[in-house]
RNA sequence: GGCCCGGUGGUCAAGCGGCUAAGACACCGCCCUUUCACGGCGGUAACACGAGUUCGAUUCUCGUCCGGGUCACCA
C-alpha cells in the first residue's frame, strides 16, 4: 500500500461518517445571482456577551457597504466556542441589530429561525461541511492529526521563548507533521485525542502583499505555522471556519475589526489551498477609550459605555447612536448631514476609503451634540412617545406623572419645539425628567436658583406684587407688556436697552423680573418660554407656586 | 521580544511638495434677545523628534521615540 492510499485510509479513520464532497457543496451554494459590483458582507459575532458598540460599528459599515451596492448583508453566528458562550448572547445581538436599524437580509435570526439559501448560518450546525473539507485536505496531505497535548505545547513555547525564537507550531517544532499516516492511524485507533492541523506550505522568508480597503497595501511574511483547523472536539477554529463559510456564503467583502489584520496571511493561505477566491478585506480600527492618559480599546468588562444597552438606558435613541457612529466612520458625514438634515442616512455617500486609519477615542461630548441635533428635530408627539417609552422602563415615577395625562405631557414637550430655531435641551431621553420636573408637584424639588444680581428684598417685592396679578387670559405679548407696565413701580426698568445706558438708576430691568418669576414657578433659571409654562400650569398652580416661593423666602 | 498598523489643537479630523495649516465638539468672550434658548461673530489651541531628498517639506525616504494590534484547541 503506498503513501497515497494510507492518506485516504487516515482520512477515513478521522472522518468515518458519510460526508458530501466539496464539489457537491459548490453546487449547493452557487455564486449569488447578483449584478456586477454588488457587495456581499456579513456580521459574524460570537455570542460571548451582549452587543458591543464595536460590533454595532462594524455591523453598520457592513450594512451600508452591502446596501449601497445593491448587495446582501447577512448574519452568521460564530458559536464555535461553547466555553465562552453567554446565555442570551445571540438573541441580544440579533435584537440589538434590529433595534439599531441594521437587520440582516439573511442569516441567523434565532435558534430555529433562519432566512437565506446559504445556511446554516450557525457554525455549530455546519460541522459536516467543515469535516468534508478537512477530510479532503487530509487526503491531499495538506492537513494532519496532531496529538500534542496542551502541556507539551506550553513546554515548547517556553523553550522557544527562552531561546528567543519565534514561538509556535512550525518547522522542526511541528512534531506531528512528520508522523507517517500509519503512525497517526495507530494513535487514532488507540483513542488518543487530536486536533487537525494545516501542513503549512508557507515560507517566512517570503512575503505576501494584499490591499486592505481601509489601510491600504500591507506586506507581511507568509504564514508557516501549522495552525489548528479542527479542535479536538471536531469544531473548527475561527480561521478555518472563516475560509469555508465566507467562500460558501459567497462573501465578497470581509469587513471586520483590525485585530484580525495579523491573521490575514493565514486566511489568504487557506483560501489558496482550498482553491477559493479570496474576498476583499477591510479592517476597521476599534473605538478607543482614554483612561489615565492611556488609549485602549473600549472594553466590555470595564466600560459601561461599551455595551450597547448603556445607550438605551441613558435614553440615547438608536438614531442618535447611529448618527454618531457614522460621524466617526466618515468624517464628512457631519457636513453632509448639515446640508441634508431630513434625509435618510442611507443616502449618504459612504466610502470605506474615507475611514480613519487609527482608532477614534469615544467622545461623549460629541455624542451629546449629535444627539441634541437629532432630538430637536422630532415633533412633540414623537418625542413624547419616546420619552414615555423610555420612562416606563427606566424612571417609573416620572412615567406615572406623564402617563396620567399624556395630552398634557405632549403639550409641555411642544413648548419651543417645531420652529426654525428649536431648543436643544435634550441630549438623552434621560434628560427629560430634569427638564420637565417642575410641571409636576410630585417631582418639583422646591429648590430655587435665584439670580444673584437681584436683591432678596426685590425678589420678595416682585413676588408679592405679582401674586394676585397673573391672568391666564392674556396672550404672550399682553402678558409681557403687563410685566413692563409693572416694572417702574418696583424700581425696574421696562426696557433693557435703556437700563444698560444707566444701570445705576434702576434696581434691575424687566428681564430680571421675568427671571424671578421663572425661578419662583419652576425653581430654575433655564426653561423654555415662560408664558407657555404659565399657561400650561394654570392660574391656580401658578399662584400656589408664587405663594410657596414667597413663603420659603430667598 | 518578533511581525503589522498608526502619530495634525483637549477630542474627531481635512490636507496628498509651496496654504495666514480647513471644519466639528468642548472651553472662553462678544452680539442678538423680555428671560432661557437658538443663532451669529470672534478667541485660546496642533503638524512627536532627528536626519536626508528638494529651491521648498505636515506632505516623500530613513532612523528614533510614543501609541495600538497580534503572536491559543478565543473569536
Amino acid at each position: 500500500m503506498d503513501q497515497n492510499d494510507m492518506a485516504l485510509r487516515l482520512a477515513d479513520a478521522m472522518f468515518p461518517e458519510p460526508l458530501r464532497t466539496p464539489e457537491e457543496y459548490e453546487t449547493i451554494y452557487p455564486p449569488r445571482p447578483l449584478p456586477p459590483g454588488a457587495r456581499v458582507t456579513r456580521i459574524a459575532p460570537s455570542p460571548t456577551g451582549y452587543l458591543h458598540l464595536g460590533t454595532l460599528f462594524t455591523a453598520s459599515i457592513n450594512y451600508i457597504t452591502a446596501h449601497q451596492s445593491g448587495g446582501v448583508f447577512f448574519f452568521r453566528l460564530e458559536d464555535t466556542d461553547k466555553k465562552r458562550e453567554v446565555e442570551n448572547g445571540a438573541a441580544d445581538i440579533v435584537a440589538g441589530l434590529q433595534y439599531y436599524g441594521l437587520p440582516a437580509d439573511e442569516g441567523y435570526f434565532g435558534p430555529d429561525d433562519e432566512k437565506g439559501d446559504y445556511g446554516p448560518y450557525q457554525q455549530s450546525k455546519r460541522a459536516s461541511i467543515y469535516h468534508a473539507y478537512v477530510k479532503q485536505l487530509v487526503r491531499q496531505g495538506l492537513a494532519y492529526p496532531c496529538f500534542c497535548s496542551a502541556e507539551e505545547l506550553d513546554r515548547v513555547r517556553a523553550q522557544q521563548e527562552a531561546a528567543r525564537e519565534r514561538t509556535g507550531y512550525y518547522g522542526r517544532y511541528a512534531r506531528c507533521r512528520d508522523l507517517t499516516p500509519e503512525q497517526a492511524l495507530e494513535k487514532i485507533r488507540a483513542g488518543l485525542p487530536y486536533v487537525v492541523r494545516l501542513r503549512s506550505p508557507g515560507d517566512p522568508e517570503k512575503r505576501i502583499r494584499f490591499d486592505d480597503l481601509i489601510k491600504g497595501t500591507i506586506e507581511m511574511p507568509e504564514n508557516d505555522q501549522d495552525i489548528v483547523l479542527l479542535k479536538s472536539d471536531g469544531i473548527p477554529t475561527y480561521h478555518f471556519a472563516h475560509a469555508i463559510d465566507d467562500h460558501l456564503m459567497r462573501t465578497t467583502h470581509v469587513i471586520r475589526g483590525d485585530e484580525w489584520i495579523a491573521s490575514v496571511p493565514i486566511h489568504l493561505q487557506l483560501f489558496r489551498i482550498l482553491g477559493f477566491k479570496a474576498p476583499k478585506y477591510a479592517h476597521v480600527s476599534p473605538i478607543m477609550k482614554e483612561e489615565n492618559g492611556c488609549k485602549r480599546k473600549l472594553s466590555k468588562r470595564k466600560d459601561p459605555e461599551a455595551a450597547v444597552h448603556y445607550y438605551a438606558e441613558q435614553g440615547y435613541p438608536a438614531d442618535s447612536v447611529m448618527e454618531y457612529l457614522l460621524t466617526i466612520a466618515n468624517s464628512d458625514f457631519e457636513e453632509w448631514r448639515r446640508t441634508h438634515p431630513a434625509d435618510d442616512r442611507s443616502a449618504f455617500p459612504f466610502s470605506l476609503k474615507k475611514m480613519s486609519l487609527s482608532g477614534a477615542l469615544f467622545d461623549l461630548n460629541k455624542l451629546n451634540d449629535v444627539s441634541k441635533n437629532r432630538l430637536c428635530l422630532l415633533s412633540a408627539p414623537q418625542i413624547t412617545r419616546m420619552i414615555l417609552d423610555w420612562a416606563e422602563e427606566n424612571d417609573p415615577p416620572f412615567y406615572r406623572c406623564l402617563h396620567a395625562d399624556e395630552a398634557f405631557a405632549e403639550k409641555l414637550f411642544a413648548i419651543d419645539r417645531g420652529g426654525p430655531k428649536p431648543r436643544k435641551d435634550l441630549a438623552r431621553l434621560a434628560d427629560a425628567p430634569a427638564y420637565a420636573a417642575y410641571f409636576y408637584d410630585e417631582l418639583f424639588d422646591g429648590r430655587y436658583d435665584w439670580p444673584e444680581n437681584v436683591k432678596a428684598e426685590d425678589i420678595a417685592a416682585i413676588l408679592r406684587t405679582y401674586l394676585p396679578l397673573y391672568d391666564p387670559a392674556l396672550d404672550r405679548q399682553q402678558w409681557f407688556d403687563g410685566l413692563k407696565a409693572l416694572a417702574p413701580s418696583l424700581g425696574f426698568c421696562p426696557e433693557v436697552k435703556e437700563y444698560k445706558k444707566d444701570p445705576q438708576a434702576w434696581r434691575g430691568h424687566v428681564g430680571d423680573i421675568s427671571t424671578v418669576l421663572r425661578v419662583a414657578v419652576t425653581g430654575r433659571r433655564n426653561t423654555p418660554d415662560l408664558h407657555s409654562i404659565l399657561q400650561l400650569l394654570g392660574k391656580e398652580k401658578v399662584t400656589a407656586r408664587l405663594q410657596r416661593a414667597l413663603d420659603k423666602g430667598v
